[in-house]
DNA sequence: GCACTGACCGATCAATCGGTCAGCGCATTC
DNA sequence: GAATGCGCTGACCGATTGATCGGTCAGTGC
């Protein structure tokens, strides 16, 4: 199937725009996308996208917010899932890295959002949904901390912020890593792993066994 | 100084352009950035952009190249002048990100090659100078891990990566705290010093006191 | 005085941009 | 079977894009 066929084949067009938008707006950021690229890919004529998005700016902030919001209710469903509190920590890790992974246009559009241009974020949709988003996170980080997992002077904003922002990072500097003679041997697993090692150690209250290896077990 | 008004007042008109270009790239990117747009800010006319750099990636390359080494040497400098090895790292943050507040045209720029597109970063001129500054500070890290600063496991890639990474992206999302009421009460300082002590404790070799506060000594 | 160079400019190019518009085909409804 | 509404299209618009053009002008070496 390449990309400049159009495959209408049973999706409806709307789908097939957004879908198209949001791998298109995900690989080369809102300026370097024309809305011609996205009808092309989505197969449909130009005039239809502004058929169903009255400018091109609607058309990005209605990708973005599918993708954050989706990122949202995932990650919460993951928190609230875990019921050890003293896992909760690093088994999301794990699993957000995965699940940024599998999802890279979700990733990229949301890491384009949170550390794109200035006017985008703070007039848009979507910062509401970020912030509830980080907020969630800074909710279970401080139920967990309350619970004696972590110290007591460890700040659940900050702790939030790390999980989710060197996480989000790396998944976004992944490609650089095969050109750069350091990073040989270091898989992303691995990376993951001692990631996951360094931040636990930095802020739990006791100084318990290490928590290297922890893809390998209860999963 | 209105910016709308040429200041041609004894800089020569390529340090104008690339002065122009610098702020206009850091702010909007590659493709938000128009050479008109250039030639305005720079007091020049748009054919002579094209007189000094052959096309517009050969001007962003230029911006870009500078940049990068510009940081790679000052990190460079800064790093070589810490004598003591227990403080290197936790100094280092503090200054680094210092740096990128009073350099925010620089940060933006490395910050948008690094998590960029990828075509930009695997066959321009900025991935070896970007390399060798990361491959420069792992080689920091290592040093001093040999000297007992931190754990024999501690992977100096990892150390390094976590440096540079956190920091970086805490100074491109710093626009976004105050939209975020679980921010509050946090300030850049308070923020750098608790990312010190968490990756410090994460990282170092025995538990001492803990290193929160090193912004007020030995300075 | 002459030849030459490089910095610089106004005008202009073809291409592409976001966006508009009249109208087509088709299913539903009265 | 006429009318309505909707999804959709090709043709088109003015504006802007990156890039090129012929040409001006100050300076330099001889």
């Amino acid at each position: 199937m390449p990309d400049t066929v159009p495959s209408p084949g049973g999706v409806p067009a709307l789908d097939r725009i957004v879908g198209a938008a949001e791998r298109l707006f995900a690989g080369r950021g809102f300026d370097g996308v024309a809305i011609s690229d996205v009808a092309r890919q989505a197969g449909v004529c130009k005039a239809n996208v502004f058929h169903h998005f009255a400018t091109k700016q609607a058309l990005y902030d209605a990708v973005l917010t599918r993708s954050c919001e989706a990122l949202g209710e995932e990650i919460e469903r993951h928190l609230s899932a875990e019921a050890d509190p003293a896992l909760q920590v690093p088994h999301f890790l794990v699993w957000y890295h995965d699940y940024l992974c599998a999802h890279p246009a979700t990733a990229r559009l949301v890491f384009r959002e949170v550390t794109g241009n200035p006017d985008l974020a703070e007039s848009g949709p979507v910062l509401p949904v970020l912030s509830r988003l980080f907020d969630n996170v800074v909710a279970h980080v401080r139920a967990a901390r309350d619970a004696g997992v972590f110290r007591a002077d460890a700040d659940p904003t900050v702790v939030a912020s790390l999980m989710l922002g060197v996480t989000l990072f790396n998944s976004q500097t992944a490609r650089l890593r095969p050109h750069m003679p350091s990073w040989r041997g270091i898989s992303d697993e691995t990376y993951v792993d001692r990631l996951t090692d360094v931040l636990m150690r930095g802020v739990r209250a006791v100084d318990a066994n290490a928590v290297s290896g922890i893809r390998n077990d209860t999963t």
